[in-house]
DNA sequence: ATTGCGATTTGATCCAGATCAAATCTCCGT
DNA sequence: ACGGAGATTTGATCTGGATCAAATCGCAAT
């Protein structure tokens, strides 16, 4: 855990989970208020970097997380430096590879972020004694491969205007504004490039594209404006 | 369900499902005997040909089943025809996506099969009824969540040569052998394609690159031998 | 305001893999 | 054995996206 980059809030008090739970955190939602207060005395929160790492491919899975705020993008690199964004994770998300000892993927923060961090051990025992924690995590897990296997569509087959177009679609679907027409980006080009198997100059280009089609407005580098979703949704074949 | 190619072995009696126990079907290896007794008494085992949908994109979930023999794909095709295998899954796998109503992929059978198959509300009540279905279901599905992550990597960021080594390590890993040096591929040369997001040329190409280059010897089209599995293994950049 | 540096865009060229085209190979039915 | 049709391989060419190169932008430190 990179602690130059984060900030511990609060260390060691059933206060740490409240706000997991107001936030229905996949992990604190499920569990009763004793069950609740003994995670919070074991839990802590933290405040982490856009770029902090939060795990490490290739470390042990110690200890898992909530998402409260943020976003999170789970990673693999290969040798050469090669890398590929495999998953973003948004709250109320859980962070963690469960029942498996080493990680196979690193996982940071794409923006500033809150998480609520608890031991690998407690959270793997109240697994085993919690229908409900297994139940939504179980639920999860299925939600994040359903979004694997589209995302692998898109990889596989779509050309680069439309993995673009997707990207942005799905940016949006999880932007937090009502409207939802107008959102921060949460990636660089770099980690748009990372997640859709491009360059950076194609991501570039193909922005500009989208641009001077009129399909999206670059209000500045992180922020889009896309006057119809329906426009936007046309650049994706389904 | 497409009957026409599929023989129903046996339907309506308890002893439906010793097939799956046996062989440690995830459903039916997570049950005690008097549900395996219940649910054998709504099961039937089915034997399908290569190419047999179990599960059509869009169709209604409206069962699922354990694969006891056999290799099924599960595929996702866009309207106008690309299409990308996003899963291979062996026995004694699961099949079908639990607590969603439609189904956003395809199951074919890749090879001959035998599955043994299920109502959707008698397994879905039974995973709520008992803990070791669900932790079994949510291990297999966090084991498919990796591999999707991990295919993500190749389809994203490796070369032709590569993803083509990749799926015959992946292929050879699974192989029933003791050796797993030689191995029937389950797949013809357009699924290879579909499952890598290459053509059919390039998937060609690339073997016999990897036949002239020592790295595997192709005994007929559907069977290869791996002379050093180290050789291939060098062919996956890391 | 000025400098400096990393991020982004834009331009020029290259190349891995796609596309188009044509042989071969396999294997099934007769 | 003989066709014949689909599957596979091989060849020729094209092209979308990569790579190499150079502005330009954004912004923090001075």
């Amino acid at each position: 855990m990179d602690v130059a980059r984060s900030e511990v809030l609060v260390i060691g008090t059933s206060v740490a989970c409240r706000s997991c739970q107001a936030r229905h955190g996949v992990v604190c939602g499920a569990l009763s208020a004793g069950q609740l207060s003994e995670l919070g005395r074991h839990s802590l929160r933290r405040k982490v970097d856009a770029g902090c790492e939060i795990i490490a491919q290739g470390s042990e899975n110690s200890f898992y997380s909530n998402i409260t705020r943020g976003v999170v993008k789970l990673c693999k690199v290969m040798s050469d430096g090669r890398q590929q964004i495999v998953g973003l994770q948004f709250a109320p998300d859980f962070v963690g590879r469960p029942f498996v000892r080493e990680s196979t993927l690193s996982a940071e923060a794409a923006t500033d972020a809150e998480i609520c961090v608890f031991p690998r051990n407690l959270l793997e025992r109240m697994i085993l004694e919690t229908r409900e924690l297994q139940r939504s995590l179980h639920a999860q897990a299925l939600n994040e491969l359903d979004a694997a296997r589209e995302w692998m569509l898109t990889l596989g087959r779509r050309t680069a205007e439309e993995k673009v177009a997707s990207l942005l679609h799905l940016i949006a679907a999880h932007a937090e504004t009502a409207t939802s027409t107008a959102f921060d980006l949460p990636l660089s080009r770099a980690e748009i490039a990372d997640f859709l198997g491009l360059t950076i100059e194609t991501v570039s280009r193909q922005l500009t594209r989208l641009r001077k089609e009129g399909v999206i407005r670059i209000e500045n580098i992180r922020h889009i404006t896309v006057p119809d979703m329906d426009a936007l949704a046309k650049k994706i074949s389904g």
